[in-house]
DNA sequence: TTTT
DNA sequence: TTTT
């Protein structure tokens, strides 16, 4: 019964990022990551692989992402892989996407990019904050998640943007 | 500015768990996991490595563990690099160890091994969860925080316990 | 141009591992991986989840699974995403797959269960190790790749297999 | 006996890269990395916390490193952590560092800033590569390490530095 | 297509 | 200070 499920992905981001809500409110977008490597085949010859992985981020996350990345933009980001299975034609259909519990942007202001039409929109809330955090001595347990009242917003670090 | 910390471990326990609570009543402990490696070195020859990491837990993970590990259990923590730093005889001192956002027990119920003298205490309260979930459906944001009392209690996965 | 692309997985075997070999020798195998989860939806239940994986497996790392492991055994492993693409009926198809660099077995001999028929077959070569380690001092570099003869074999970490 | 060590870290270096060599000539470096954080305590309030972790680089990664990276310098390490014992005054000494083996740049050419003084200077060999990789077909087994001739060199993605 |  |  023991399970651990862990991604780690730094890339670029192959689309904008489209907002979509729940009927709850909270934010939620599929991100489309491309994560280049270069490797040595067997014959010694090196190649370019890139491997397209569809992210979901909620919450915060989401939103943070759609106001400040853009197409290419360089991100990281940490989660589990996720199987999402359904039927079409009769057939059974399955695709893996990692779902994001923390994102990183990577890049300096400059690099970032941002969404490529318009600039930072708003709707800012709450925040994130790392996953389960604490500092010092033992007067501080980890986090404070009573402050979260999305439940989503988990895995961005910090509601000033900091970079 | 970009930042990322993330450690994963498996070892075993070196010493039972001991449970301290915070003023505030989170549980929290600090404990020793050995880590072993057997690697060969540039001369060709295996040898074991140990590496000895303290390992603090908070929360609702902290009694888990209190409760269901021993000394020699075999355990996987994830968490983060902390530095710790302090001051003795005016010589600056520092010690890194990992903070865990998330504990998963290894070793089925008979290898877990539990405390060394007495059974499963009380304690038990809510419950953590994986951090930052979801499933199926955009209808569910991932987790739903604000169901969680003590902001301890991350990363252990069930409050029954099914190992 | 930055890039990572780690994945962990704690599962179980969904089947018994079926090795086969490149035209040069090498052994490969893909495994079918379970991933386990229990989390908690945004309505407040508990809900089972699995993920479902295949993972390649490569050199010794292949043999040894062959070897010692069964549908059922658990297991860890460490890895890249990879994205397979293909043409079928005129359509481009694509499945994400995970390719192991590094396997641990998880569960005292007994819950490893090994193969569902059959014993250890044979096939021990020279062994894999950790990917990149050092010991000591300076003199000694991280792993002697040089000793390694088919490229294969990384991950595992013990020719004599003390589990 | 299962074991795992796992450490990713994202950071700036803190000191400019000193390489050395090992009487075998392999090159060696411990880089300092400060990895950056802000949290939020338990009392709500933000603050930043900074975990400063002495990275051991080998081989071409150290190589490169000392070749392209500076004070300052963005970047990601995967590795593990490493206990060194020591006595001192007759009393047990013992630090806790990272053993890398993978380095990623982050940052453009511009953010990556290089050595303080000096430019890249020479010593190249050969090359790492990505732990362990493949591509394509079966045909093609994770990497050809017998073309690694120094065992170090591991981690580094490619020869020509496309950053 | 599936494991505990 | 240490576990398998």
């Amino acid at each position: 019964m023991a399970s651990y499920n862990r991604v780690i992905l730094v890339g670029n981001l192959t689309r904008d990022i489209e907002l979509r809500h729940t009927p709850g409110g909270t934010a939620v977008t599929d991100a489309g990551i491309a994560v280049n490597d270069r490797r040595k085949t067997a014959s010694g010859e090196w190649v370019d692989e890139v491997t397209f992985v569809d992210v979901t981020l909620w919450g915060r996350t989401a939103e943070v992402a759609s106001e400040y990345l853009g197409k290419g933009s360089p991100i990281l980001v940490e989660g589990r892989l996720k199987l999402d299975t359904w039927e079409a034609d009769g057939q059974k259909k399955s695709k893996l996407r990692v779902v994001c519990d923390r994102m990183q942007m990577l890049g300096g202001r400059n690099e970032s990019g941002g969404p490529s039409s318009g600039g930072p929109s708003s709707g800012k809330s709450s925040s994130g904050g790392y996953s389960g955090g604490t500092s010092g001595g033992y007067d501080s347990p980890p986090g404070n998640r009573e402050a979260q009242p999305t439940g989503g917003g988990q895995g961005y670090n910090d509601p000033d943007i900091p970079f």
